[in-house]
RNA sequence: GGUCAGGUAGCUCAGUUGGUACGAGCGUCCGCCUGAAAAGCGGAAGGUCGGCGGUUCGACCCCGCCCCUGACCA
């Protein structure tokens, strides 16, 4: 029997890492980032990466793949990340996948097959829409695409656009299938759930030491000298856009105060993790484990005994 | 002490020449999510319109008094 993937999912601010760590310590195992901003390399504080220091000697996989200035692909990443589970797997450790982008985690491990893409068609599609609207596109795809159509709302120009692209390329209906939870690799996923309260203040707690250790050198650092928005952070499609970076960004560009800058991410990153919540909530699979205090290792163990992912 | 402006949803503010608040943005709650996903999108719940009296068939909108806030004058 293969060995499962192990996967700590749960909104930021919930524990991840650190149960991760101890969970990798307690079963010989890696760990594999399942988080889309920790890909980029230099993208550290913001990100919450666990500094190389305090990763206590376990493997970590997938971190710093990406420049600034590279959009990020779950597609790329799905393709990368069963690969080292498979070669983690095939040294007969156990992967641990840790993360907060449910897309991603479930591209690991569930039957999820991404359509190709074409930069040239979707640059063609996305300056139709800035022309002329998302309805109207939307109206182009229900034309094509009947299905499609009904599941996406015609004010979501985003995902008309992939659906267009997705159709233009392939030839076939986009076919919005709806999620089945079909698992291709054995997984055990473990939630974990924290208070509203108490997460609220953690991130809060948590933007303010971003602050105190260097975000904003960070950022200035990555997004070059000059301010030039043709190059480093600024040119990067999907990095310009992370929790505290697109702050810092805008207090660099003198759109708004430092303060205000951080008051912003710490709102921000607190809708983030109800999104992550509502993500994870609705996979049925997910074990739920509080962790209003300490990180629940031993229950995290005992739910990886009873799921016969863990010898006793 | 006086003058002026203002007190409408948790917050910032629209609005009605008097006829049951079409309120908006943000926040909150809920949901969607297939190559940007820390992105993108949607739905819902919230208001005795500062207090008390008066005028009126009817007042959040008119009148009086009071309370609170801000500015200015003393």
């Amino acid at each position: 029997m293969p060995q499962p993937v192990i996967a700590v999912v749960g909104p930021t601010a919930a524990g991840k890492s650190e149960l991760s760590l101890r969970l990798a310590e307690a079963l010989d195992g890696e760990v594999i980032n399942a988080d889309s901003m920790q890909l980029y390399r230099g993208m550290d504080i913001g990100t919450g990466k666990l500094p190389l220091a305090e990763r206590r000697g376990i493997p970590h996989h997938l971190l710093d793949i990406w420049d600034v200035t590279e959009p990020a692909s779950v597609s790329e990443y799905q393709r990368l990340a069963r690969a080292v589970v498979a070669d983690i797997a095939d040294r007969g450790r156990p992967p641990v996948l840790v993360g907060g982008s449910g897309l991603y985690v479930r591209a690991v491990i569930d039957n999820l097959e991404f359509p190709g893409t074409d930069p040239a068609l979707r640059e063609k599609l996305e300056g139709e829409l800035a022309v002329v609207g998302p309805a109207v596109l939307h109206a182009r795809l229900a034309a094509a695409d009947p299905a499609a159509a009904a599941g996406i709302l015609p004010s979501n120009g985003r995902r008309i656009v992939r659906a267009l692209e997705v159709i233009e390329l392939s030839g076939r209906p986009f076919s919005a299938t709806l999620p089945d939870y079909t698992s291709v690799l054995p997984a055990v996923q473990i939630g974990l759930d924290v208070p509203r309260p108490e997460l609220d203040r953690r991130i809060a707690a948590r933007v303010r030491q971003m602050w105190a250790d260097g975000l904003v050198d960070e950022v200035r650092s990555l997004a070059g000298g000059g301010g030039d928005p043709g190059s480093g952070l600024r040119a990067g499609r999907t990095a310009s856009r992370a929790l505290g970076y697109a702050q810092v960004l805008r207090f660099l560009d003198g759109e708004c105060t430092e303060l205000q800058a951080e008051q912003d991410t710490v709102q921000a990153t607190r809708r983030f993790a109800r999104r992550q919540e509502s993500w994870f909530r609705r996979d049925p699979r997910v074990r739920w484990l509080s962790a209003a205090e300490p990180v629940p290792t031993d229950l995290a163990l005992t739910v990886l005994r009873e799921c016969g992912a863990v010898a006793d």
